[in-house]
RNA sequence: CGGGAAGUAGCGCAGCUUGGCAGCGCGCAGCGUUCGGGACGCUGAGGCCGCGGGUUCAAAUCCCGCCUUCCCGACCA
C-alpha cells in the first residue's frame, strides 16, 4: 500500500475526550474515528489489525475442529422471551421496535445458535459439534469506556460447543480451552486464566482470561505460589476456624452510640468512652436472604468488605420492618440462633478476641463479646471480597490483586439452556431425547485491539506486534523528489516486496524524513526500511525493528530477501 | 442513576470575568525553498461559537431550559 493512496490522516494532538493511551494512539493513528459514544469506525488501518485478530482466531478454532458460520445480529424478541433473559438481560438490551416487530440488537447468541443447530444436530452420532462466529454484537453499556475498551458496538468471537454428556462437555471445553492459550500467546499479550463467576450466561465450571492492564476494570487474586488464580468476584481466601479454649474473658459491655449506623460511627462513638477499637475489632453482620426466601447473617470483620455469595441477595432497607428483631444500623449476632436466622461467619471471626458488634437494640453497641459465650456461628466460610495478602485457599500463601482487562471468557453451561428450550436435544443411542451438554467461549476482539495497543505503546507511538500489524515492513523514501535514484530504488525494492508477498506499506509521500518517521512510529509498524542517499551511497539500507530499537545495516541486493525473512 | 468537568474551523486551544469586526497553533489547498527526525516563506479555503428561549440598540460573552461528550462512582461481563 502506497501511503500516499491511504485514507489516513496522523493526528499530532490526541482528541481531548481520549485518556486511554490505547485510545489516544489509535485515534492519533488513524485506526478508529468515533461516530458516537461507544461507538467507533474501523479505519483502513484499524480494518487490518482486526483482520489479523480474526484470522488467528479463525486459525486457532478451525484446528480446533470447530466451524465458522455467521448468525444474525437481528433478533426476533421471542427468543429471548423464551430463555428468560429478555428481563435478566434488559440494562444491557438494545430493543427496536419496527413495523415488522420487536428486535433486540443482539448482545450475545445462545438463543440464536440453538434455533439455527438444533435440526442440524438431531442425533447422537452429529455430537460433539462446535461452531462458531466473528459478529458484532450490542450492549447498551452505560458508561463507555477508554476508546475500544468498552463499548456499545464491539466485534466479538464466540464458540458454541454442543455434547452428548458431561464427560464429553468437559472434553470439549478442554479442547477449546487449549486454542484459547494459543490465540493469546500468538497476540503476545500478557494474559492469565482464573476462575470466575458465570453472570448472566449462566452455566457452572469457567474461565476468565485477564490481561493485566493499567486500564484494566477488573482485579484478579493470583497467587505467586501454585499458580491458583480468581476473579475477585469469585476468589476465596484460605483459612479455617481456630479453635480456642473458653476461659474467663472480659464481661459484654452495653454502649449508648446513637445514630451510629456504619461500622465507622460505632467506632468512633464507643471509643468516645474511652476504649480504642479499630474498624478491625467490629463484627460487620450483613443480613442476606438466601435462595429458598430463608435470611442469613454474614458475620466479618468491621473492615473487610462481605462477598455476597451468588444465589444470595442483601436484605433491602425496607424489608427490615418485616423483621421486629432486626434493627438496621445496630444488627448483630447475638441471640440470632433463638431467632432462625442462619449465621456465617468468615473464618476470622473465630480469632481469639472480644468483638464488637450492634446490640440488636437501636442507638446501643456492645464490645467484649466472645465467640461461644454471647454468640455463635452456625457454619464458617470465606465470605470476604479478598484483598492483597489474603492466604490462598489451596497453598496459605499470600496473594496478590491484580488490575486487569477480560479478553476472554469460557463457559462449561451444561443444561442451563437446553433444560429451557426443548428444542436444544437430540435423540441418544437408547432412542430417547436428551438435552445437550454446551459450552459457550467468548473473545472480545475489538477489546483485544485497544488492550495489545496498551500494552505495547512507548512514547512515540503504537508497536504491533508482527502478527498483528496492519503491515509487517514500513518502506519510506527520503529526499525522492530531489533524487530520482532514491525513488527508483524504493519503488524497486517496493515492487520486488509485494511481488515477494510481503505486506509492506510505502511511504512514498513528498515529505519530509521527520514526519515519515515520526507517522511510521506512530502506527506501530514492526519494520522500517529507509532508502536514501545515503544508502545509496554506501550501498546499505538501514533496517529498523519498532519493537526493540534495533537497527542493522543490510546491502541492497539482499534487502527484499532480509525482509522476506525476518 | 449520583458526583465533577467541558462543548468556539478536521484536531488542540484562546476569547467569556468587564456584551461591540470570530481568533491562534496544527492540519487542509496553491506557489516556491527544503529533504536522515514532525523544516521554512508567501497566498488562500474553512464557523448555526452544542441546541432553544430570554435580556439588550447589540450576545460566543449575561439569564433560563435542554442536549452532547469525558472523568469518578453505581450498574454490567
Amino acid at each position: 500500500m502506497r501511503m500516499s493512496q491511504l485514507v489516513l490522516k496522523t493526528l499530532r494532538e490526541a482528541p481531548s475526550d481520549a485518556e486511554a493511551i490505547s485510545h489516544q494512539l489509535l485515534v492519533r493513528g488513524g485506526f478508529i474515528r468515533r461516530l458516537a459514544s461507544g461507538i467507533y469506525t474501523f479505519m483502513p488501518l484499524g480494518m487490518k489489525v482486526l483482520k489479523k485478530l480474526n484470522r488467528i482466531v479463525e486459525e486457532e478454532f478451525d484446528n480446533a475442529g470447530a466451524q465458522q458460520m455467521l448468525l444474525p445480529a437481528l433478533h426476533p424478541v421471542e427468543i429471548w422471551e423464551q430463555t428468560g433473559r429478555l428481563t435478566k438481560m434488559e440494562d444491557v438490551l438494545m430493543l427496536t421496535d419496527t413495523k415488522a416487530g420487536r428486535f433486540v440488537l443482539a448482545p450475545t447468541h445462545e438463543e440464536a445458535v440453538i434455533q439455527s443447530v438444533s435440526s442440524d444436530l438431531s442425533s447422537y452420532k452429529d455430537l460433539p459439534a462446535v461452531v462458531y462466529q466473528i459478529q458484532t454484537k450490542f450492549r447498551d453499556e452505560a458508561r463507555p469506556r477508554f476508546g475500544l475498551l468498552r463499548t456499545k458496538e464491539f466485534v466479538m468471537a464466540d464458540a458454541y460447543s454442543f455434547d452428548a454428556d458431561q464427560l464429553a462437555m468437559r472434553s470439549t471445553y478442554q479442547r477449546i480451552y487449549q486454542s484459547y492459550l494459543k490465540i493469546f500467546d500468538r497476540c503476545q499479550v500478557p494474559f492469565a486464566p482464573v476462575e470466575a463467576d458465570a453472570g448472566a450466561i449462566g452455566g457452572d465450571v469457567n474461565h476468565e482470561f485477564m490481561a493485566p492492564s493499567a486500564i484494566g476494570e477488573d482485579h484478579f487474586a493470583s497467587c505467586p505460589s501454585c499458580g491458583y488464580a480468581a476473579n475477585i468476584e469469585a476468589a476465596r481466601a484460605g483459612g479455617r476456624r481456630i479453635e480456642t479454649p473458653l476461659v474467663d474473658h472480659e464481661e459484654t459491655v452495653m454502649h449508648h452510640t446513637p445514630s451510629a449506623t456504619d461500622i465507622k460511627g460505632a467506632v468512633e462513638s464507643i471509643n468516645s468512652k474511652g476504649l480504642a477499637l479499630t474498624p478491625a475489632d467490629m463484627l460487620k453482620s450483613m443480613i442476606t436472604v438466601d435462595p429458598n426466601g430463608e435470611l442469613t447473617m454474614f458475620v466479618l470483620p468491621g473492615d473487610r468488605e462481605l462477598k455476597v455469595p451468588s444465589g444470595y441477595r442483601l436484605l433491602e432497607a425496607e424489608e427490615f420492618e418485616r423483621y421486629g428483631f432486626l434493627v438496621k444500623g445496630f444488627v448483630g449476632p447475638m441471640g440470632m440462633g433463638n431467632l432462625g436466622v442462619k449465621v456465617v461467619g468468615d473464618f476470622s471471626v473465630s480469632a481469639p478476641k472480644g468483638w464488637s458488634a450492634g446490640a440488636n437494640v437501636a442507638d446501643y453497641h456492645v464490645s467484649g463479646a466472645w465467640l461461644d459465650r454471647d454468640f455463635f456461628v452456625d457454619e464458617w466460610d470465606s465470605v470476604v471480597v479478598v484483598k492483597d495478602g489474603d492466604p490462598c485457599p489451596r497453598c496459605s500463601e499470600g496473594m496478590k490483586l491484580v488490575r486487569a482487562v477480560e479478553i476472554g471468557h469460557t463457559f462449561q453451561l451444561g443444561l442451563a439452556y437446553s433444560s429451557k428450550l426443548s428444542i436444544a436435544s437430540f435423540v441418544g443411542a437408547d432412542g430417547q431425547t436428551h438435552p445437550f451438554w454446551m459450552g459457550c467461549y467468548g473473545i472480545g476482539m475489538t477489546r483485544l485491539v485497544a488492550v495489545i495497543a496498551e500494552y505495547f505503546a512507548d512514547e512515540k507511538g503504537l508497536r504491533w506486534p508482527s502478527e498483528v500489524a496492519p503491515y509487517k515492513v514500513g518502506l519510506m523514501s527520503i529526499g525522492a523528489t530531489r533524487s530520482e535514484e532514491v525513488r527508483e530504488l524504493a519503488d524497486r525494492i517496493y515492487k520486488d516486496l509485494m511481488g515477494a508477498g510481503v505486506e509492506v506499506i510505502y511511504d512514498d509521500r513528498d515529505l519530509g524524513p521527520g514526519v515519515k518517521f515520526a507517522d511510521l512510529e506512530l502506527i506501530g509498524i514492526p519494520y522500517l526500511c529507509v532508502v536514501g542517499q545515503r544508502g545509496i551511497d554506501s550501498q546499505k539500507l538501514e533496517v529498523r525493528s519498532r519493537m526493540d530499537g534495533s537497527t542493522t545495516q543490510v546491502p541492497i541486493d539482499e534487502i527484499v530477501g532480509y525482509l522476506v525473512n525476518i
